[in-house]
DNA sequence: ACCTGAACACCGTTCAAGT
DNA sequence: ACCTGAACACCGTTCAAGT
């Protein structure tokens, strides 16, 4: 199947739901949520919206296979886990952060770094996670991110009937300091080109400060805790408090 | 049927904000996301697109203000109680606080029932609130949730520098889970009449039941927990994990 | 000040028709 | 089998015009 190497207006390559998804996730990644459209696929693809809906049913499925596959590729990095890929076991061998071997709570922390940086990386995946957890605990989404906390979770000797609570209360946290992380960096940059993550929180946290002491006495004094925060510190730091709980019951 | 002429009744009351507000949110609760429309939204008021834009900037602002004004809702009247009556729990600004009388923990636990309750009520709320958490911190719903809850978290002797993460864990497990319970039930009801959130959760189970027991020999195994659990006991199991961390660090 | 309603730009999706 | 592209129903939003 020898492609012509010729350049030409049109596409040389054949259309494939892989490369449709791809395009996808490099639209979401650029444009944001609200710029992945038909018809900016279709320019970026250039074809029609009907060839792509002979390799997709609708949006909501090419959503949630991009979703999918930036999920995989997230916990693939980390540890070896779960499921990676169907078929291949390629993954480059990548496994950057072999000290996997650690204890179990290293493999926690581990697989919320690895979903705390993907959704740095693609900032809709959090919204995109959580609705796929919630609006379809069947699909493949929900059983993977489960797996990939849970095996953890087990393996630090919690009793089963406490294994779902366990691993809800992780998943719930990791998925939404993920999104409130990924949301404060795109909120810096749309402030302005020169506005940082920190320049945005002390924003945050000067909005904070002027709130009336009599109804939020605890968020203005909490305020100033908002400035000089480490990403990831403060995103184990809760990961800790579960766990600490885990290992006290 | 009727065919051009109007049937109903004209508007009496002239037409508000609020009124509007209230229509919003009506339409979230009985159509869900979708089904607000500015089409529906003047359909059901008996006016125009331009009425509409003259009380509310646009779209993006009405969901905000329907959000508003459910939670305040919900943090005011705190717990359906088992009995009694609440009648009404005045609370402006933060208070929130039916039943604080009790320990923080009790109140904790509260806060979290009343925004569990509220969630399934109007199942859009749980995206909205998140959305709202990380998008606009600076917004009105973002202190009034961490005030709601962080109060408690002081009055439990939490050291200052612990305030921010308790509190963030403590709303993202809650917002989650309570966003999950709701999709539940959603998912129950749409796949038949007769289908209650019992025999949804059995579905699931037993669709985990039998995932690849190597890739997946936790979910396989805490599959079986899914299905005769309290909703509520479920939540504050969630809850006690946290507040466990809290009080053993 | 408040409201009307046609019009605009855009969206997801379909489908007869081509290769 | 795979792709084209016009067409359809719908959406949020605007705005000259009315009261």
């Amino acid at each position: 199947m020898a492609t012509s190497t010729r350049r030409s207006p049109r596409r040389t390559e054949a259309l494939s739901r892989e490369r449709i998804v791809d395009a996808a996730v490099e639209l979401l990644d650029t444009v944001g949520e609200g710029g992945l459209t038909f018809r900016a696929l279709t320019e970026r693809l250039a074809t029609g919206p009907g060839a792509i809906y002979w390799h997709v049913a609708n949006k909501e499925e090419l959503l949630g296979a991009a979703t999918e596959g930036v999920l995989a590729a997230a916990l693939a990095a980390g540890p070896p886990g779960p499921a990676g890929s169907p078929g291949s076991a390629a993954a480059s061998g990548g496994a950057s952060g072999s000290a996997s071997a650690g204890s179990p709570q290293d493999g926690i922390r581990a697989v919320g770094l690895g979903l705390f940086d993907a959704v740095g990386k693609h900032p809709w995946l959090a919204t995109q996670l959580t609705t796929q957890l919630a609006r379809s605990p069947w699909g493949a989404v929900t059983p993977r991110i489960f797996e990939s906390i849970g095996r953890h979770v087990r393996a630090l000797g919690v009793p089963e009937a406490g294994w779902f609570t366990a691993t809800s209360v992780l998943v719930h946290y990791i998925l939404g300091a993920a999104g409130q992380n990924a949301a404060n960096i795109a909120s810096g940059r749309a402030l302005g080109p020169g506005v940082d993550r920190p320049a945005f929180l002390d924003s945050v946290a000067r909005a904070w400060e002027e709130l009336d002491p009599e109804d939020y006495p605890f968020t203005r004094a909490a305020a100033s805790g908002l400035r000089d925060h480490d990403d990831h510190e403060q995103f184990l730091a809760g990961i800790d408090l579960v766990l600490a709980g885990l290992t006290a019951g």
